[in-house]
RNA sequence: CGGGGUGUAGCGCAGCUUGGUAGCGCGUCUCGUUCGGGACGAGAAGGUCGGAGGUUCGAAUCCUCUCACCCCGACCA
């Protein structure tokens, strides 16, 4: 057997495209399935890849992909080749162990932080394993692109990455150690057929069609760039209940975002003009120790959540020297939110136009701010600061109750908070004619995350609707940031040296699998999409060693093979029971079952994963096109 | 990095309070009976009780230190 195949291998041309499909038997390969998972795994992806014996944990976010495992990986990989080639990517690979002097050129030793995977080799040289390859890329690019006719270029790699995660957790779904394919685009201009928007929007379309065809459930959202930098970004999110992240939908024109990027629609502005109100009773200090969250504020007061005003407080950070020295002293931003919302950093970063930090606590206490305890007053009368209100929170007059706002905040001192704040009074002026007039430090703003509810910035504004996703793919425009900082400019047609523009796109192969697993098994498995299924068809002889079920097994293996389907022949000496539940554990999309009661009739038994009851009896010489058809 | 918890056979766990020959279920191996949804009987193998130090005649058990791992939070592809 083994002889044969290998004889008819060196048969084969070697430019031969004709696909035959593995046949693998359980016999001869290793899946070990276990009956219960290890207890630390909980989501249904973590339990089912290792009960199935698809991986096997090494250490903390650390796994084998064992042969099964590794199959799917490389089905997913061959999906995202293809459709990368269709692209016009050319793919390589570039080191996982690269020297730290690479990040010096653009500081993201320090921004990654200790997310990087860093460690000091036997000389002393600082070396990291790589989380990303921007920079890796670009150094090579830098010496091998010389000219602008050998623009635009994609290039890719598939790529085990590393990332000193905190908390590796959810299996393959957050890791240390986990597979990426990165692809990185090279333009010289933004539009026109070489530009980086054609670029960006090839790289969009090849994701659509990668996910498509690995049959997932998924939708592409706008995002934030993130530490990785640049000005439009996408992520693709698969679609399941147990995901980690939440994206807003705009149910009339899908629009999509995640929570950091979501816009939120025009909200109507209170009737009375923001601010208006009279006060709802005198100002009522209470003493609330030991509260660091605005929940426990909340119990304490017997206040709800929404009848707070919660205020932040940044620090306004140089981004470079002269500026530093141009706004001498430090700068602040004050953020407030209705207490049941969530400050979104991005969005007050793009109001103040600068760059922030959250407010160091003992800094901040230092000029007046006590974190924790902190009300819009600490900002009034002090110089250089920006107080930045969101319209949920700049409201004086109750509409549904018609009566003045109640509102509880901080009472700027340590372990206290009070009641019946007032806008126009505690501020010592009126907020909204400080505004326009020559105090400048006023401004409402929308600078809240969005959430579920909140009308959507697009269409006719109707609510957006919350879902909770898995990121398996984000792509980035990077624009000139990586070229810059590196020196990385060539000669244009003009004979003007430009830097060049750069794309960025990555894939979660390895958490793509899992994305796979959460969004479609049940309570007794797998369920793969033939796409990704390790093998399309798994056959399982009910008696290993009966000659006549051994025979038709081959016979139909053969067949599915010649026409490039996987089979996997289940030919072990375990009782039928141990069997099945081994299959739908497994989740191959067809089990074609041989017992001797079906084969008295020149029958096989045909059951697709994840249909109900027994199956349905194939005659054997049409078995193979059943499955054809159903794989189709 | 804060809070909580767990380390005993491949996997799941008991034993620890009150120190005295290391156990159970699943899995594995052998033999027999079975054979369409995780069979039954008989037998067998498998453990430096995470590591180091200490207390003690004697430590899985008590004490100290350490390492690893998990959960919640913060952060994040």
């Amino acid at each position: 057997m083994t002889q044969q195949r290998s004889q008819r291998s060196h048969q084969q041309s070697p430019i031969s495209n004709v696909r035959r499909g593995d046949i693998q038997r359980w016999s001869q390969t290793l899946i070990p399935t276990a009956r219960e998972a290890p207890s630390d795994a909980e989501l249904p992806s973590h339990r089912l890849l290792v009960r199935g014996g698809f991986i096997r944990r090494v250490t903390a976010g650390v796994y084998d992909y064992l042969p099964l495992g590794w199959r799917v990986l490389r089905k997913i990989s061959q999906i995202v080749r293809e459709e990368m080639n269709a692209a016009g990517g050319s793919e390589l690979l570039l080191p996982a162990l690269c020297p730290t002097e690479l990040l010096k050129e653009t500081g993201r030793a320090e921004d990654y932080g200790d997310l990087l995977m860093r460690f000091e080799d036997r000389h002393g040289r600082d070396s990291y394993l790589a989380p990303t390859h921007e920079e890796v890329i670009t150094e090579m690019a830098r010496g091998s692109i010389t000219s602008y006719k050998q623009l635009p270029l994609n290039l890719y790699q598939i790529q085990t990455k590393y990332r000193d995660e905190f908390r590796p957790r959810a299996g393959l779904l957050r890791g240390r150690e986990f597979i990426m394919k990165d692809a990185y685009s090279f333009h010289l201009s933004l539009d026109g057929e070489a530009g980086l928007n054609a670029g960006y929007d090839a790289m969009y379309r090849a994701y659509t069609n990668i996910f498509s065809r690995c049959g997932l459930d998924f939708s592409a959202v706008e995002a934030e760039a993130g530490p990785i930098g640049g000005s439009a970004s996408h992520e693709f999110m698969v679609n399941c209940e147990s995901g980690e992240d939440t994206i807003l939908v705009c149910p009339e024109t899908g629009y999509a975002a995640n929570v950091e990027k979501c816009e939120i629609g025009e909200r109507t502005a209170p009737a009375r003009g923001f601010f208006a109100g009279e006060p709802t009773g005198e100002l009522d200090k209470i003493h609330t120790p030991g509260c660091p969250g605005i929940v426990e504020v909340c119990k304490l007061m017997k206040v709800k959540a929404r009848d707070m005003l919660k205020t932040v407080v940044f620090k306004v950070v140089a981004s470079t020297p002269e500026e530093a020295e141009g706004y001498p002293g430090d700068w602040w931003v004050v953020a407030v939110v209705r207490g049941d919302h969530d400050v979104n950093e991005g969005k007050v970063r793009d109001f103040a136009e600068c760059k922030l930090e959250l407010a160091d606590p003992e800094q901040a206490k230092r000029a007046g701010f006590e974190i924790g305890f902190v009300s819009p007053r600490a900002a009034v009368g002090k110089p250089q600061t920006l107080l930045v209100i969101d319209p949920d929170a700049a409201v004086g007059w109750d509409e549904g109750k018609d009566k003045p706002r109640f509102w509880a905040t901080g009472a700027d001192e340590k372990d206290h908070h009070v009641k019946h704040f007032n806008w126009a009074r505690d501020l010592g002026k009126d907020p909204a004619l400080a505004m326009g007039a020559d105090d400048c430090f006023f401004a409402v703003h929308s600078i809240r995350n969005a959430i579920e509810g909140d009308p959507s910035p697009r269409g006719k504004g109707e609510p957006l609707q919350a879902k909770r996703g898995i990121e398996v793919g984000h792509i980035f425009k990077l624009g000139s940031k990586y070229s810059d900082a590196m020196g990385f400019a060539i000669m244009d047609e003009n004979q003007q040296r430009q830097s060049v523009i750069m794309g960025c796109y990555g894939i979660g192969v390895s958490r793509t699998l899992a994305a796979c697993v959460e969004m479609s098994h049940d309570d007794d498995g797998i369920i793969w999409p033939a796409a990704l299924a390790p093998y399309h068809v798994l056959i399982t002889v009910m008696k290993a060693d009966d000659e006549r079920q051994a025979r038709v097994a081959q016979q139909l293996a053969d067949e599915l093979s010649e026409r490039g389907v996987d089979v996997l022949i289940d030919d072990r000496s375990e009782r039928p029971g141990v069997k099945f539940k081994d299959a739908d554990l497994i989740g191959i999309p067809i089990r074609l079952t041989l017992g001797d009661k079906a084969l008295d009739q020149d029958s096989v038994e045909f059951k697709v994963r994840g249909s109900e009851g027994k199956g349905e009896l194939v005659a054997v010489r049409e078995a193979a096109m059943a499955c054809l058809e159903n794989l189709a």
